[in-house]
DNA sequence: TGCAAACATGACGTTAACGTCATATTATAT
DNA sequence: ATATAATATGACGTTAACGTCATGTTTGCA
């Protein structure tokens, strides 16, 4: 189904009205384009657009990280952007990403340790 | 340097003493016990705390996600905690951290293959 | 053609995690 | 003893990422 209106884009993409048009206000998602009747047009990629937007929020990134990188996903990078400031925001957030998946594995292993150690005293401690 | 007030203790935390209010309003940080005077007065310990609780931030955990597991890392957890539910709670936690791990790796090579696909491309237009 | 359902737009509300005054009391250095 | 610094408390402000009304136009179906 192309050229879906925005009840259909919701439905399929799990997200509210108020979510697209709030991207669409901030920049995050274009938007659709407008016929004569003042209504707004979708598509697939609109779709997938707003499930890429959901993946990466779960990464923990703000929509305005998003904003940074969601085109890398979407458009031909060949000639649209300013190269080299892309590449500099995409160093960044690799290193920013880094830090992240260093603590998180920390904080994992912390978490085992403790999980481990519970399950033991449970273990010990079984008539309670 | 044991025994200070919210200046010093702020200082060596580095945060402020609003959140440090805040969070002992929310039930993140034990008040500091008051004097006769009403000044609270801090120890070594409540730097520690306020430290873990920085580095579980950067975990991407939220300060009621904290409160539900700071505890494990301050007290002496034989006999406080009512044991079973604490362990459902860390279970839960480790797998949100899974579904986060995998996630923030999958973010990773997008980034680093993105990366690799621009260097490549600067390198071919060496003269723009 | 009539009318409920879908859409557009604007405005105000909400939660988390604090920031920023304002004011009053306590502590400290001279 | 007094001026200055530190602390306590309260209240209002702020940003992100939307939720929730209210109101008006458009569409789709009987």
């Amino acid at each position: 189904m192309n050229r879906m209106r925005i009840g259909d884009l919701t439905e399929r993409a799990g997200v509210t009205q108020r979510t697209v048009r709030y991207y669409e206000s901030i920049g995050l998602l274009p938007s659709g384009e407008r016929e004569g009747n003042g209504h707004h047009y979708y598509t697939e990629e609109t779709v997938a657009r707003l499930q890429k937007i959901d993946q990466l929020k779960k990464v923990g990134l703000s929509l305005e990280d998003i904003r940074d990188v969601i085109e890398l996903y979407f458009t031909d990078t060949s000639g649209v952007l300013p190269k080299r400031k892309v590449l500099g925001i995409l160093r960044q957030h690799l290193a920013d990403t880094d830090q992240k998946l260093e603590a998180l594995g920390q904080f994992r292993s912390d978490l085992q340790s403790n999980i481990e150690r519970f399950e033991r005293w449970l273990e010990a401690n079984d008539g309670d």
